[in-house]
DNA sequence: CGCACCTTCATCCTTTGGTAGGAGACGCCA
DNA sequence: TGGCGTCTCCTACCAAAGGATGAAGGTGCG
């Protein structure tokens, strides 16, 4: 016998979770609140909670804050957050405030069930779709030649170049590398110069922004082990 | 039949792990790899992976580094965590950086069995005992602060000495920086000496490089979430 | 109110970084 | 052999970075 309690403005939403529920499982109390409000009455009055579904749009309460509250206040409650929005970062975020599972309202109703349950036995749920999507939603034989295209300008250093690059990453400096590599101070000046032409840099600094955005620490660990 | 790739350098966790998948996964190819540097070998030697376990910490990749390349040089590969730590926040850096699944080398053979599963049809795992513990079971004052402890030496910088080393990690002069910010020169030189003595860098190359290593974008995101 | 801290800006100075130009040595290749 | 590129090093010169101070205005707190 769970209870759950479904804190949601939209009665058009709350009644297809009702039924939702009702068909997928057994013996389950459904209760109901339209506001934040109300959903914390309604929780002070029901202490045998065992989850609360959390829309991220109530009207007094917008966005995480909410969810904030309510983990400060009760902090026996799991909290599944339920929303339309499809951002990997506010799902993120709402994990990281407390939340036991981030469950899209776009989710088809098996989902929905398989989510339910999930959290009801104590894991967590995550839409594998949203996490998975920004990276690894293609099929994997796109994006699978990363190497001379992407790593354009790196590639055009010489081994000494990125020898001197590799301990500029570091945060030597031109004095420090000279020691290092143990060539002169303005042997390095000369290597530094040719890679701020060659990367279209204009200062270390910006040379090794553009180094770690190209993969530098990949890019040396290829060469070292070829 | 899937195919997967350990990366952990602890030989006796590798055959552990061999000896679950070969039990409870039928049809299971398993490669290895002792470090970050083989592990990439073997990934460009093998497209049809399904999937990479991957320690965090690897002699040549310490941390979230090494998952960080990985996501970056190959976007098509899903990456589970293995690790012996269980820290909240780390869990949700390695979601946040794209990783599909984190799996504590504290979970019980049962339990792996359903996370391998999970993740390879798709789902993501998380380890429910650490994610619900700290905030679900202890009073909800005590993990309201969790900066100071991880992000050591960031979190005594001031809301302007971090604006400031976020345009310098992004490659910025300081003359630009004060373009940037609307703010002198001199100003910015003031705030960047204070940077340097409270990182204990000794350049701002050197500064970037520490601050990176704390993870000042995920720290920055989350400042400024709040 | 005094006190601490942050932010702002300034001056003076030293060190570092970066460019320009030249030059010698080595290896590679047509 | 001559040309080409790389690595090495040098002399200058100028710009940027960084340290050491001082000082003014703001905020917050006991």
């Amino acid at each position: 016998m769970y209870s759950l309690l479904v804190a949601d403005d939209h009665p058009l939403f709350r009644d297809a979770l009702h039924a939702v529920i009702s068909a997928g499982l057994a013996d389950t109390q459904l209760l109901e609140a339209n506001d934040l409000a109300t959903a914390i009455r309604t929780i002070e009055a029901h202490d045998e909670l065992d989850l609360l579904l959390l829309d991220l749009s109530l009207p007094d309460a917008d966005g995480l804050e909410g969810l904030k509250t309510l983990r400060d206040t009760f902090p026996w409650l799991p909290v599944a957050i339920v929303s339309a929005h499809q951002e990997r970062q506010l799902v993120l975020d709402a994990i990281a405030m407390g939340a036991v599972g981030y469950i899209p309202k776009s989710t088809p109703r098996e989902q929905l069930l398989v989510a339910l349950t999930q959290i009801l036995q104590g894991q967590l749920y995550l839409p594998a779709d949203i996490m998975r999507r920004p990276s690894a939603q293609s099929e994997p034989h796109v994006d699978k030649l990363p190497p001379e295209t992407s790593r354009g300008r790196l590639a055009s250093l010489t081994d000494k170049q990125l020898d001197v690059l590799d301990c500029m990453a570091q945060g030597m400096s031109n004095k420090h590398i000279a020691r290092e590599l143990s060539i002169a101070e303005t042997t390095v000046k000369t290597h530094v110069s040719a890679i701020l032409r060659k990367l279209e840099a204009t200062s270390r600094v910006h040379a090794i922004v553009i180094a770690n955005k190209q993969d530098l620490g990949v890019y040396l660990a290829q060469r070292h082990s070829s």
